[in-house]
DNA sequence: AACTTCATCAACCGCCAGCGT
DNA sequence: AACGCTGGCGGTTGATGAAGT
């Protein structure tokens, strides 16, 4: 017959924080029983607290119990979370199950502070653990008229990158949206995170690791073309520099728009190859490289080689894994991609 | 120093499934 | 089969402290 009454109708039960006192109680007694609780309805009278039998439960399991692990998560622990919570939604009990001295609300409570925000900055949506859509996350930008005031914004974002990889990985996303595949969303996840990269830090070498991890499609005719671009600009390791072989992009038009971001990207202070500082030359891409009807022929001609790598939606979780953690580190070993 | 905004997390609330009668 | 009771779950809130202005 519809709802159960509860004892926190009751009046006079005390609610909110729990004190010390109310803890050593609660212990007590269920270590009295021997772990026992036996009726948690009951519970409370039985052990002299003023307090509903849910609260209690609430309070023991979230808190009291002794086998509870406190303190922050580890990067594995990370790991699994995201791993369960794309395979089991938001069943935070069950994901609890798979990791020791972790409760529900914990996993839950992390997930909403840490993980979730964390993939949103990605352009991932935390709930199907797929791409955002462009209207979800520039309303629309992209796909409008405001193509080229997003591109130029995100062009010029590249500037403030700290690492070789992290402009490649916004350049990369930037073509994408150039090119139409996946685009808006891509290029998005790219404003995204080049805003959060920049106090991140990484080495060449965990670069380019990263890179191989993250662009499962990389052969190794691209990811050697990538690396020359990379070293043929901005802060990076010198290598020889050979020259971009312009027959990988779709077109000439294609290969014209990487060189000008490759310029627009450019540290302001400028050892690269270009004097022009990065707003003119975002500019002048936005103006002479990426007229709209072009982006449009350019969504609809086939492409190859390092075009191609754009086709397929690529996993992101590294945009943002030079920061900390240890599961993004995860992702990469278990990458098996040919060097 | 004072105030505001943001992030975190313990705790609450309401719903539901499962079990006993 | 219908009802009543209980424990458990997931969503949400609100107190608190930290960070920013």
């Amino acid at each position: 017959m519809g709802r159960s009454p509860c004892c926190c109708h009751d009046t006079g039960v005390k609610k909110g924080p729990w004190t010390e006192e109310e803890d050593r109680t609660l212990v007590e007694h269920i270590q009295r029983h021997g772990g026992h609780i036996g009726s948690w309805r009951n519970l409370p009278k039985a052990a002299g607290l003023n307090r509903c039998g849910k609260s209690c439960r609430l309070r023991w399991t979230n808190y009291l119990r002794p086998d509870i692990k406190r303190g922050n998560f580890t990067g594995d622990e990370e790991a699994l979370i995201i791993r369960l919570h794309a395979e089991l939604g938001n069943k935070w009990s069950t994901i609890a199950t798979h990791l020791d001295g972790r409760t529900d609300n914990e996993i839950k409570n992390y997930w909403n502070t840490h993980i979730r925000k964390k993939l949103l900055r990605m352009g991932v949506d935390p709930v199907t653990h797929q791409r955002l859509p462009p209207e979800d996350i520039l309303g629309g930008a992209l796909a409008s008229p405001g193509l080229h005031e997003v591109l130029l914004s995100a062009a010029a974002s590249l500037g403030g990158l700290n690492t070789a990889l992290m402009q490649a990985q916004a350049l990369q996303l930037l073509l994408q949206a150039i090119t139409g595949r996946g685009a808006a969303s891509a290029g998005s996840a790219g404003l995204a995170s080049a805003s959060s990269f920049n106090s991140a830090s990484s080495s060449a070498a965990a670069d380019d690791a990263i890179l191989r991890g993250v662009v499962p499609s990389f052969g190794h005719q691209d990811h050697q073309m990538m690396m020359n671009l990379l070293s043929s600009h901005a802060n990076y390791p010198p290598r020889p520099a050979d020259d971009c072989n312009g027959s990988i992009f779709a077109s000439s038009a294609e290969h014209g728009v990487v060189q000008q971001l490759m310029n627009a990207s450019a540290p302001v202070s400028g050892h690269g190859h270009h004097a022009e500082p990065p707003p003119t030359a975002a500019a002048a891409l936005v103006s002479a490289s990426c007229p709209r009807q072009e982006v449009a022929a350019a969504a609809d001609r086939p492409v190859q080689g390092f075009a191609d790598l754009l086709s397929e939606p690529i996993e992101m979780p590294a945009m943002c894994s030079l920061e900390d953690d240890l599961f993004w580190k995860d992702m990469l070993e278990s990458s098996t991609l040919p060097l």
